[in-house]
DNA sequence: ATGTCC
């Protein structure tokens, strides 16, 4: 397999059986995964390969080995010439995302009860394994209430405000979401943790507004430089980790049934208008739904802790998933083509004047919110025009080192003390949790949005410095 | 990512 440099964040990999389309990977020479160790490139031209693909198997700049697709990968199948969806397009953690709000105080204001806010937030987050979570619910009624409304739901019983809504992916809820769908055991598991961050790379983050490179854009979006702003990164945790199994699991058996060889079997998918596909969408849609009340419930939480030790307030900026599969509509071959648009460690980019925008974005464009590695920068960056891969960019940093491997070469102790030296308060859950997440196991966060930018992906709007983090 | 293998 050859990779071919088109432009300098542009590189190929060239059709060859069984791929339908080529591989396109937006990367620099220095984030390019390594051909001869790396099996992240194979699975971009092993994702190529499914049915219905059309123009070509993407990859982000962060991009990493995930399971069948590669984390940074973007897929998109054509629904009417029978286009496949795939869970492991979508990955584990169904609409994981990040959700910015940003606080009407600065920096300086903030210092003095720095602690004590950590202190608040550190009490007032539940994360980490097995442990409990802000909402309790009265029965799978209301799980299903949850799975049908997502934020809207959670905003409608009292935690948060319309205003909230209008700045959400989808206005808070996917449409599609069947809880039918969902299996006993992914309620089961998801019963008790409804508003809580879960583990990983999962973090609430204080975070300043260090540099704004659109002032228009930051505007719109509600952030000046010197700025205090709450980053919230999470996901569905094991309600999405379930479905995800079921359903894998149901399409694994149906292939044969279609026609369909994949050339690796956790690329299990079905046609997207088949009892299967169709099943699976909504069982995802469900997930996506839970993944965005978690957030919200998460926010809520955060606000009433700033509201206690600062008196200020937190407005949602936005909330976007990157780990989605969506039915969009998107120019092909000078057609227009309803798609099944994957995006696994990959986030929406809709540029100014995209439809799908609130009144108060359409004319600058979609908050793009790109957290990176533990102790440096997060972004904010927005779509542009014309962008190739279906209007998607990076999602984070991208792993270069296991969570095993990370874990060899510092404790989680001594990782603390640095990011405290650096200014950085740090409230953990668990130290091989926080040594698992050492910046030195991930890729350069500016060298990513430096690649995304320059391949024309989206566009820079603001950067964000760490001032604290609560760890999953 | 994940009751890190029902």
């Amino acid at each position: 397999m050859d990779l071919v440099e088109e432009t300098p964040y542009r590189f190929r990999i060239d059709r060859h059986d069984p791929m339908r389309v080529p591989g396109v990977v937006f990367a620099s020479r220095d984030l390019m995964p390594d051909l001869g160790t790396d099996k992240s490139l194979a699975q971009v031209a092993n994702v190529a390969a499914l049915p219905g693909i059309v123009a070509a198997s993407y990859a982000m700049p962060d991009l990493h080995w995930g399971y069948g697709f590669p984390i940074g990968g973007v897929a998109a199948t054509d629904v009417a010439a029978d286009g496949v969806v795939s869970p492991g397009g979508v990955g584990f953690d169904i609409s994981c995302g990040v959700r910015l709000l940003a606080a009407d105080l600065d920096l300086a204001g903030l210092r003095p009860v720095l602690d004590p806010l950590m202190d608040g937030l550190d009490v007032a987050i539940p994360r980490g394994m097995g442990k409990g979570a802000v909402w309790q619910l009265t029965g799978r009624a209301q799980l299903d209430e949850v799975l049908r409304g997502g934020s809207r739901y959670a905003v409608e019983q009292g935690h948060g405000v319309e205003r909230d809504l209008h700045r959400c992916e989808d206005y808070g809820a996917v449409s599609e979401a069947d809880p039918g769908q969902v299996s006993g055991r992914a309620v089961e598991r998801g019963q008790g943790q409804v508003g809580s961050l879960g583990s990983g790379n999962h973090f609430l983050e204080v975070q300043a507004v260090d540099q704004v490179y659109d002032e228009r854009a930051a505007t719109a979006f509600g952030l000046r430089t010197g700025q205090v702003c709450v980053m919230i990164h999470c996901g569905s945790r094991g309600m999405g980790h379930q479905i995800c199994t079921d359903h894998v699991r149901v399409m694994e058996t149906v292939m044969p049934r279609y026609g369909i060889t994949v050339p690796d079997r956790q690329l299990a998918c079905a046609p997207v208008s088949s009892p299967e596909g169709r099943g699976y969408l909504g069982a995802m849609a469900a997930a996506a739904n839970y993944a965005r009340a978690n957030r919200q419930l998460l926010t809520e939480s955060a606000r009433r802790v700033f509201d206690r030790v600062t008196g200020c307030r937190l407005d949602l900026v936005y909330d976007i998933s990157h780990n989605l599969a969506k039915i969009e509509t998107h120019g092909v071959d000078g057609g227009r083509r309803e798609l099944c648009v994957h995006r696994k460690g990959a986030t929406r980019a809709l540029p100014s004047g995209h439809p799908d925008l609130p009144d108060d974005l359409r004319a600058v464009g979609q908050p793009v919110l790109i957290p990176g590695s533990m102790g440096t920068p997060s972004y904010v960056l927005t779509g542009v025009p014309d962008a190739p891969a279906f209007a998607s960019t990076c999602h984070g940093a991208g792993r270069t080192q296991s969570r095993k491997q990370a874990t060899t070469s510092i404790r989680g102790q001594d990782l603390r003390r640095q990011l405290e030296a650096h200014n950085i308060a740090v409230r953990g859950a668990s130290w091989r949790g926080l040594a698992e997440e050492k910046p030195e196991a991930y890729k350069d966060i500016n060298a990513v949005v430096d690649a995304a930018e320059g391949a024309g992906l989206c566009r820079r709007v603001a950067r964000l410095v760490p001032v604290g983090v609560v760890k999953g």
